[in-house]
DNA sequence: CTTGACTCTTGACCTTGATCAAGGGTCTAG
DNA sequence: CTAGACCCTTGATCAAGGTCAAGAGTCAAG
C-alpha cells in the first residue's frame, strides 16, 4: 500500500528513460541530478521524479542546450517565481542562436546550390565554378 | 618583382587569419592543410592560398561543420584530377546534407519558438510551458 | 655578436559528454 | 545455498578540437 517514494534502482530508471546507467551516475557527479537516497546496501534509490528530470535533461539536450546550461535551467526551475522569467530568457537566447545558424546555413546552401547548378559536370577543372569558388589557388607549377 | 609564392611564416599566417599557430600545425597534422614548403632552416613557408583556405575552414567551422566534414569539403578541390564530375557529385552530396541539417534545425526552432511564445514569463513554474514541455513534473510535495 | 622574437618537434594536457573496466558487494530465483 | 544478474567505487579511456610546455634551433635588429 506504500506506492509513495517508489524506490527504483538505477537500472530500472535507466531502462525507463532509455539512458545508460553510467550516464545517470555521471549526471549525478556533474550536479544535474541530486544525490539520491541509499539503501542500507549502498544502492541508489530513486523516486519517479528522477525519471521526469532525466527526460527534461534529454529534451533540453535535443534542443541544443549544453549540460552546463541545463544545470542552470534546473536550478532556475527549482527557484519558484523568479525561475520562470529566467527560463524564458534562456530559451529565447537559444532560439535566437538557432535562427542565426539556420540563416547562415541557408546562405551557404544557396551559394552551393548555385555552384552546383552552374557546373556542367565535365570539362576542364579550370572552368569548374565549384573549384574556383573554394578559393583553392594552388596553381603552382 | 617576385611577388609569386609570398613565403609567409606560420606566425604571419596565424596573425592574418586570427588563429593560433598551434592550430595551423594541428590542421596540417589532421590533413586539413597540405604540408607546406620548408625553408632550409625547416621553417614552414606558406603562400597566400593558405590564408584563404584557413578562412574557409573557419567559416565552415562556424557553421557547425566538423573538421571531418571540412576535410571532405576541401577534398572537393583536391579531387580536380579525378574530374569535374566527381567534384560536382561531392558538392551535391554536401548540399543534400546541408539541407537536411537546415530541416532539423527548423524543427527544433519551431518547437522552441512555440514554447517561448506560450510562456507568460512569470508566475509559478508549474505553469511555465517551457518547463512543462521539457518534462519537469516535479509535483512531489 | 648578442639579444629577443620566432620556429621546430615531441608529447602531455584540457574540455565536454560520456563509456568501460576492474574488483568487489548485493539481491533474488530456484 | 548458489548462480547469475545487479549494483558499488575508482579510475582509465574515448572522440573532438585543440592548447601548452620543454628543449633546441633560427632570424633580424642594433
Amino acid at each position: 500500500m506504500n506506492t509513495q517514494t517508489p524506490s527504483l534502482t538505477i537500472g530500472a530508471v535507466a531502462k525507463r528513460v532509455g539512458v545508460a546507467i553510467d550516464t545517470i551516475r555521471y549526471y549525478e557527479r556533474e550536479g544535474l541530478l541530486p544525490e539520491p537516497q541509499r539503501r542500507a546496501s549502498g544502492y541508489r534509490s530513486y523516486g519517479v521524479g528522477t525519471i521526469a528530470q532525466l527526460r527534461f535533461i534529454r529534451r533540453a539536450k535535443e534542443l541544443g542546450f549544453t549540460l552546463e546550461e541545463i544545470r542552470e535551467l534546473l536550478a532556475l526551475s527549482a527557484d519558484r517565481q523568479r525561475g520562470v522569467k529566467a527560463v524564458k530568457q534562456r530559451a529565447e537566447k537559444r532560439l535566437a542562436a538557432i535562427e542565426q545558424r539556420i540563416a547562415e546555413l541557408q546562405r551557404v546552401r544557396d551559394g552551393l546550390a548555385e555552384l552546383v547548378a552552374s557546373c556542367p559536370g565535365h570539362g576542364a577543372p579550370e572552368h569548374c565554378p565549384i573549384l574556383r569558388a573554394l578559393g583553392n589557388e594552388e596553381v603552382k607549377e
